[in-house]
DNA sequence: ACCTGAACACCGTTCAAGT
DNA sequence: ACCTGAACACCGTTCAAGT
């Protein structure tokens, strides 16, 4: 009488997600994975290649719900319709970005939505090594946007920065409106 | 007979720094670098607050490395030093990135670069909201590209992504190459 | 003030035993 | 095959005691 599986990895996915949006990375721990799905924690080893296996699950989880529409058009709308859907897909699960910045993402969602935006830059007639280029350039655009607060220090900037200071008193647009002028300079830079 | 201090905080960050770049950010704890300074591991708590303290102090060492050449210019080419000069540093300590990457960098050290920045961005003529675009544009430009292996997966890449596949076989340039070159195309969207 | 060892409440993971 | 509890080797941090 062979055990039979208890559990199934999108199962595990849907939880370990849910864990970190609602209560932080930090809470995301094997023991509180098995317990929220009524197991032992040395069971979740049978789904998943240790931590990192499980960190890659919530990776996936969250960059296979980039979409975005895909009517044809010129190459630099499309190239910003996939960067704002991936964009989006990251801001709508703000706990998982320390996971998302150093984790490699080689998942068959993430792939496709890269082969998509590489497919859209080749139409500006680049390809070989200044296609990577640009490819590079936009992708790690998207990453590095995630970390938005990067640019702007929460602590008040000390007097010898004067720059700083008034760019911290400067208002903010919506932070899709900000994604997308950043992205607007770079096709700028493509030869929009 | 008050009791002297045993250490100093630039004697923390060397050595922390250097266990991070020696070992790898995982071998980095409380207990490892009070046992590299001879001390208990309480003692840590007197100098820096907690481990998230500790990790301030790598960001801020390695953010503190950055240097440039400081020739009048065109602003172009002064935003290319500075830039390149950050990416240095970063590129200087690859252990450390995961850090630099997911913790705010407020550091003065960092401060002093950003506003320099700011300075060779504000002579494009922008202000206000223009110029956060550009500062923010090319700030996470520097810190997207210390993690340049998201582009490319090391697993092979499946054959229903053709672009991908053909990207993994063209040849690389230098990793500075790459970055001043993605850096080029921001600053000609930039209006150079 | 600053230092320290012991203890506490956690981790991920190995191991041996179950079905 | 898959599941599980106990145990191991760690963490960061609290606490009480030292100087």
């Amino acid at each position: 009488m062979p055990a039979r599986k208890k559990l199934t990895r999108p199962q595990l996915q849907a939880t370990a997600l849910a864990i970190v949006d609602e209560q932080g990375l930090q809470a995301l721990t094997m023991r509180s994975l098995a317990a929220a799905l009524g197991s032992a924690a040395m069971t979740i080893y049978n789904y998943v290649d240790g931590k990192e296996g499980l960190e890659r699950l919530v990776t996936e989880a969250v960059m296979s719900e980039a979409t975005w529409d895909d009517v044809p058009t010129d190459w630099q709308a499309e190239a910003t319709a996939i960067a704002v859907g991936m964009w989006r897909a990251v801001q709508a699960h703000p706990n998982a970005i320390p996971l998302i910045l150093t984790r490699r993402l080689d998942s068959a969602a993430t792939l496709a939505s890269a082969e998509a935006l590489l497919d859209a830059l080749s139409r500006s007639g680049r390809s070989g090594p200044e296609l990577f280029t640009a490819f590079r350039l936009v992708t790690v655009y998207i990453s590095g946007s995630a970390q938005t607060e990067l640019a702007r220090p929460d602590a008040p900037v000390p007097d010898d920065f004067p720059r700083l200071a008034a760019l911290a008193t400067t208002p903010l647009s919506a932070p899709e409106a900000e994604f997308r002028a950043g992205l607007a300079i770079i096709l700028t830079g493509l030869g929009g």
